[in-house]
DNA sequence: GTTGAGCATAAGTTTGGCTTAGCCTGCGGG
DNA sequence: CCCGCAGGCTAAGCCAAACTTATGCTCAAC
């Protein structure tokens, strides 16, 4: 009899709803790939575990009795739904792409080419997550990232796009007031902004070891969009990447403050897990980000090339 | 990504249902009666088959992804049916018990008291098959079975309800007529109706080893009750069972032609396979049956106990 | 700060389920 | 009529999936 408990073994109902659907073992174990005597120690399991015969077995063929064709129905119906649901969550977990990403880049660099992304690929929606710190992509909150660092994190495939690079940036009214800015000994008239080890290292890769920064930088690190913002508007010399804000360079919103550019060793990488490299999602937005990046790069290249990289 | 064509791990499906509805891992362990651990184990394997993130994970619980909630709902709801399903088919099992037994056992003994055990358990249907040669039980297509033989069947456990026993039994009308019955070689003028082994083993029984019965039997093996009704037609003299046919003998439709009684040693039992002796429907009838068979081996006591044993 | 609840991970072990091999029965064609 | 074949059953042995054990981690509550 039934334990009302405790539920049969699954692969037996497997082998019965196969079995019941075509109306036979043989074509059965086909299907299930496997042989006809598993199918058959299958329904006999399932039987004795529910205590109700479900086939008569007559000599070349199989036949369900009244509650078998009960259960079959109900079976039927179930592993439809099943397999039917895991393909709907499959193509609703396609059309959302979910990315984090740090506030600088997404904000100045992603966000304006987003629109070119929803126009390639409108069957996918970005769910675009901004924050200061590494989000775990394990923890399956988010499909991809885009980081900074050396590109090697366990378990994820990193691709890089650009290096993480920076230079003294200025509207185009101050850029007289910064003219001595390459010698940290002399009292500037403007403030300087953004992180002060980019300026460290900036001045480092001048030279200069050991500068002493004036104070009130104000800021918090990862928001120097924060501080370009009060560079555009005339507040003082803030330090970024040319390529991230290659927009207020083109338009004349800004212009270097001084031709040196310096790097960190690190680069952005958009990486995701290396089990889902073949998503299809993934792939799509990987192949735009790649064409956007070989884009940007170029436009940069000069930039690039000159960047004088200091080690941390 | 999905395999379209292959269906996910079902362990970790019920896994998966089993924590999606309680929303824990730990207490879908308990359910299930197993470990968190293989809980976590099967939910990750899902995903991974699946392709798709079923729970965000967060440091003391966890949460359903959106797709995660799709296929939870369609999970349960299937999990739900196919639990329901199995009671509903063991319900409908249980309400129908299917037995096989011999046409004159049948037609004559049991179809009479069936009425009363309807009365006694309404909730049971009997499917009454009356085939003359052992159906395997086996197969599943009946319950239970009464049969004739000597009680020894691999995997069926037998019960012993009275012995196989026959005498000559006539209209009264026809008693005078019978009068020379037990002398074989007199010529009577009544036919002699019934299984001609029978009639065999009752005049061996008497001592005559090597009788020529006359012929025209034209009865098959197992139609006895056919010859009794000829005999209580006043056709002929029948050879039958004073157990089977109490029901004539005492209301006076038939006689016994001559008092002697003999038996072939065998007995009639009741039979179920012994993997099914717990099931309620077959304790019920085999609990009723045996109540009708007390009664009438004590009404045949006498009958029983006079019976002279003819070995074949 | 300590404890406990809840989940993840690793490694070792067991057992369910699969395969192989062989048998039986009935059908159908030579 | 007989033999091959199709379809199902059973037994025995093997293997990988799934379970257990053990440990670690994080956060919440006291």
């Amino acid at each position: 009899m039934l334990n009302h408990r405790r539920f049969p073994s699954l692969s037996s109902i497997r082998a019965f709803e196969a079995a019941a659907r075509l109306g036979s073992f043989a074509k059965a174990a086909e299907e299930l790939d496997t042989t006809a005597a598993s199918v058959s120690y299958h329904v006999r399991r399932l039987e004795e575990q529910i205590g109700v015969r479900l086939f008569l077995r007559h000599a070349q063929r199989v036949e369900l009795t009244e509650s078998g064709e009960l259960v079959a129905r109900e079976a039927i119906n179930a592993f439809a739904t099943l397999r039917a649901c895991f393909i709907k969550a499959a193509d609703m977990d396609e059309g959302r792409l979910s990315l984090t990403t740090l506030p600088t880049l997404g904000t100045s660099w992603l966000t304006p080419k987003l629109g070119k992304f929803r126009t390639k690929h409108p069957e996918i929606v970005i769910d675009l997550d901004l924050s200061p710190d590494a989000q775990d992509l394990s923890s399956g909150r988010f499909d991809v990232a885009i980081r900074n660092g050396h590109g090697r994190w366990p378990g994820l495939r990193a691709i890089e796009m650009f290096p993480s690079i920076f230079m003294p940036l200025c509207a185009p009214a101050l850029k007289d007031a910064a003219a001595g800015i390459a010698d940290p000994r002399r009292q500037l008239d403007v403030p300087l902004l953004g992180r002060s080890d980019w300026w460290m290292r900036w001045y480092r890769a001048l030279g200069f070891s050991d500068v002493v920064l004036p104070g009130s930088f104000g800021t918090h690190l990862s928001a120097e969009y924060l501080d370009i913002a009060a560079a555009v508007a005339g507040h003082g010399i803030a330090i970024g990447s040319p390529i991230l804000f290659r927009n207020e360079l083109e338009t004349g919103r800004l212009v270097p403050a001084h031709d040196f550019v310096a790097g960190d060793g690190r680069s952005f990488w958009f990486t995701f897990p290396i089990a889902r490299q073949n998503s299809s999602k993934i792939v799509k937005f990987r192949d735009w980000l790649s064409s956007e990046v070989e884009r940007d790069r170029d436009a940069a290249r000069s930039f690039i090339r000159r960047a004088a990289m200091v080690e941390s």
